[in-house]
DNA sequence: CGGCTTATTGACATACGTCAACTATTGTGG
DNA sequence: CCACAATAGTTGACGTATGTCAATAAGCCG
């Protein structure tokens, strides 16, 4: 646990969201933010805790889970490098809807919600890259819950797969970027399911070694899954 | 179709968001805007085309309608009367996710996206009130996708009825606002399906007569579907 | 009242979860 | 670098929740 770096300060100049501001502002914003560096599997904050820091994830990968009676658990969402989670909540100054865990050794910038939400109050041009990255959120989450809503397990690991891939070309190689228990959640589903929808795509021309999956037919794969171009 | 007329143009000033408008921007940004008065039933756009407008719904119910194969459809999210829906899009300037379809006798208001975009862009107030309709209504998705991933159709369903009651009584009555088909889709399953979770919770006290709903022992309800407090 | 749509029920099929055994992979200390 | 333990993934047998199809019943509207 320290204060960011001017180094570090630098890398984020080319930011999406926080990109956007003056190096002045960004200075003062990430004056009192705390940048972590932690193991796999550390947790970061519970759901219904109240959101004290915006999230920034400068290296690894951390998972958003969702939890019902303490027993149950799911991956709602995977974040990485570059990616900022928990927004909404900083912004509407509410209790997390979920907890934070992270899945790789990761590196996280954990910016102040309150002078962050002022900032967005007085920065017009930090409102509007606000804006824009709770759109696209928005959005891969209208894709999840059609994709739980349609579709089958085969066919939510498929166009998990194509989203890794480039789908214009006819085959490829994807690298998973998470365990397979990992996935099998975020995909809503149990691992050994996982490993079943693995081997239902095998006719599809899914193979896989380890994290490697090779995809052999790129357009069965689509045509099996329904895959949706909308992004 | 009509241009929208003064009177209504008054209404709209304790709106969420367009109520954070002066006087003057309104004016102007509505200038150009449609009320549509439709059926119930009535498509509004479709999945896939470009986001021409933003939707305000002035009166009745839409839904958000998912499709994959042009075959299955789902239902992602009900708006009512002073809902906004569809910002994502528009803002991004991005194709619909999703089509769009009247589920009740409805009014809408339709603001053509580029001078709302620009609106936004320029006006830090209503660009602020965006920032926290969108953190809204990711909030209510997350809670959706936790739904699906973590309980079953009849905890769901359950979960929906206290979401339309005041939880902090022992018992009361709801309303159902939508058909039952529909409600089966919004919350993931099929109308057969809803019928069974029905009786299912008879245990919890929950008994309906058409489209009325007694819940005779909310607590009990709670705990059975593991009621989720965090808004 | 009759005809249309919507909801319910029953019988059955299927997808998915669960549990347990087994195998593969990863990491660690000698 | 090997051996072994710990962890993660797979497979099979089985149970359950949910979908499907068809028949019936209940609402709704002209």
């Amino acid at each position: 646990m320290e204060t960011i770096q001017d180094e570090k300060l630098e890398a984020l100049k080319g930011h999406r969201l926080l990109g956007v501001l003056s190096e002045n502002a960004r200075q003062t914003l990430l004056k009192d933010s705390l940048e972590l560096e932690m193991p796999s599997g550390t947790t970061l904050f519970r759901q219904g805790e109240s959101a004290r820091f915006l999230h920034v994830v400068l290296e690894g990968r951390v998972a958003l889970i969702g939890s019902s009676d303490h027993k149950d658990e799911t991956v709602v969402e995977f974040f990485r490098e570059g990616d900022v989670f928990i927004m909404p909540a900083v912004v509407l100054e509410m209790p997390y809807l979920m907890s934070a865990r992270t899945v790789d050794d990761s590196r996280i910038l954990l910016i102040p919600a309150t002078p962050f939400r002022e900032e967005v109050e007085s920065n017009a041009a930090l409102n509007l890259a606000v804006t824009h990255e709770l759109s696209r959120h928005w959005r891969l989450l209208i894709r999840q819950v059609k994709d739980l809503k349609l579709r089958s397990a085969p066919q939510r690991l498929g166009s998990y797969l194509l989203s890794l891939a480039d789908t214009d070309q006819q085959s490829g190689v994807v690298e998973l970027p998470e365990q397979r228990g990992m996935l099998a959640r975020r995909l809503g589903m149990t691992p050994e399911n996982l490993s079943r929808a693995f081997n239902r795509l095998q006719d599809s021309g899914v193979r896989s070694r380890g994290r490697q999956v090779m995809l052999d037919d790129i357009p069965a794969l689509r045509e099996f899954c329904a895959y949706d171009e909308l992004v």
